[in-house]
RNA sequence: GUGGGUGUAGCUCAGUCGGCAGAGCACCAGGUUGUGGCCCUGGGGGUCAUGGGUUCAAGUCCCAUCACUCACCCCA
């Protein structure tokens, strides 16, 4: 039999029903603070990720699944949002109405890593990024709005972390003294780090092995470096994070792995999920709609890891599911015949509904109705149908009541609406 | 790409020294002729991941492959 491919997974219910609930409470939460639903493709051309991710990127150097199209072209299953959203930004020119934008988008993304827990190469996120709008206030307003989020799922235990990258301005100047201090104490890194120093020394500082954090432990943080407006965004998003009591703590070692993050950078971690920690992840990108060949907009954005955050909705609550209000019982072929058409008036009228056609006992149908969790069973059979009465049974009371059957779908209707039985 | 762990019923797993393939749960039926959950009785269900090797005999030992899984790298 042919099985799925490696990385890949199906999602089933009952767990689909998580997924609906945490997409739903997103787009509800996210309209609320403006923003509005896009839908761009999964298929774009590579070079719009490696323009935009950076060529020396592990996402782009190994990770992406990339194949010729037509003529010249290579596609790539997107990797990431935030560069499919910017070129939709750009290509539809939606900045000349209102350079001020606001997006969210949920959906598929790609990368051809090695699996492990909280890692699929078939992964969910849901992305938020606007556009036009360079005040700290809607850093902080980002940061308050996933937080809020995972407050409305109920999810606890969550940290936000928060750095600053500087920009064009300041950061070559740390980067160079950060590459030059460990220059001078290669010996004391790992292999992975000394990699790493000449293609993002900034990766230095996160390295989770005892000797390079030893090795980084006085080197100069890229808050010291910030030129003066840096600096005065990244207070301005704290003190404002501060008076909505929105609880942060300043990483140093906070360093995003693609390229064109600037300024604000943030994480939200959880201890739950193993070695993959990070649940939500954005930070500000002034300088990536004018790389991609737009106006000079800034722009922020987050993108949110649904498969862990599903993760931990289902640690939370096991129990999503709920069964049929109504299980009809039908027992004979005369009771079967009325039962295929009050089953579909019901369903259609707004009712959960189930029936059981299989002709079996009526006690294996009470067994398959229990199970389902059905709120109540329709009995029906040829005494009731003599008697022109169906019997419902409420299956937590235990008790009965006949229903008329000339009005069987409206009764039951109202009587379930209300919750009667 | 690198390293560790695991592959036996739908699920979770036992299987001793190499000697008839097992349990619990789930499923089906009956006990109760038309009433679920608890209980009792019975039943169906297996390419022991795949391929090869050793052996009179392999779920068990050896080799290879594949899959899953955790971790590294990196990221959501």
């Amino acid at each position: 039999m042919i099985q799925l491919v490696r990385g890949f997974r199906d999602i089933l219910p009952p767990e689909t029903s998580v997924w609906q609930y945490v997409e739903s409470i997103a787009k509800e939460h996210f309209e609320n603070f403006g923003f509005r639903e896009m839908r761009p493709p999964v298929l774009e051309q590579a070079a719009l990720f490696q323009r935009s991710i950076g060529e020396h990127t592990d996402i782009v150097e190994k990770e992406m699944y990339t194949f010729a199209g037509s003529k010249d072209t290579m596609l790539t299953l997107r990797p990431e949002a935030t560069a499919s959203v910017v070129r939709a930004y750009i290509q539809h020119k939606l900045y000349s109405v209102d350079p001020i934008c606001k997006f969210y988008t949920i959906g598929p993304m790609f990368r051809k890593e090695r699996p492990q827990k909280g890692r699929y190469r078939q992964f969910h996120q849901i992305n938020a990024e606007v556009f036009g709008v360079d005040s700290p206030y809607m850093d902080a307003q980002l940061i308050f709005m996933l937080m809020t989020y995972f407050a409305r799922l109920s999810i606890t235990g969550l940290r936000a972390h928060l750095n600053s990258l500087g920009c064009p301005e300041c950061r070559p100047a740390f980067r160079q003294n950060l590459s030059d201090m460990l220059s001078a104490r290669t010996e004391k890194l790992c292999e992975d780090c000394v990699r790493r120093l000449d293609k993002n020394p900034l990766r230095v500082l996160d390295c989770k092995k005892e000797s390079c954090r030893e090795a980084v432990a006085d080197a100069p943080s890229m808050i010291d470096f910030l030129c003066g407006d840096c600096k005065r965004h990244f207070a301005a998003v704290q003190s404002v994070l501060d008076r909505m009591d929105v609880p942060f703590e300043i990483d140093t070692g906070l360093v995003r792995g693609l390229d064109y993050y600037t300024r604000t950078a943030f994480e939200i971690q959880t201890e739950e999920l193993g070695a993959q920690n990070a649940v939500a992840g954005g930070g500000r990108y002034d300088n990536l709609v004018e790389m991609l060949g737009g106006p000079s907009q800034p722009a922020i954005g987050f993108a949110v890891g649904v498969d862990r955050l599903v993760e931990l909705v289902e640690a939370k609550f096991p129990a999503f599911d709920a069964g049929p209000d109504v299980f009809f019982v039908p027992m004979g072929d005369a009771a079967m015949e009325m039962v295929a058409q009050w089953v579909c008036r019901l369903a259609d009228a707004g009712i959960r509904t189930e029936a059981d056609f299989s002709g079996r006992s009526l006690k294996a149908l009470m067994r398959r109705a229990d199970r389902m969790e059905a709120k109540n069973v329709l009995i029906v059979g040829d005494k009731e149908i003599a008697e022109n009465e169906a019997v419902l049974r409420n299956m937590k009371t235990r008790d009965q009541v006949g229903v008329p059957m000339d009005r069987l779908v409206d009764t039951v209707r109202e009587k379930v609406a209300r919750e009667e039985f």
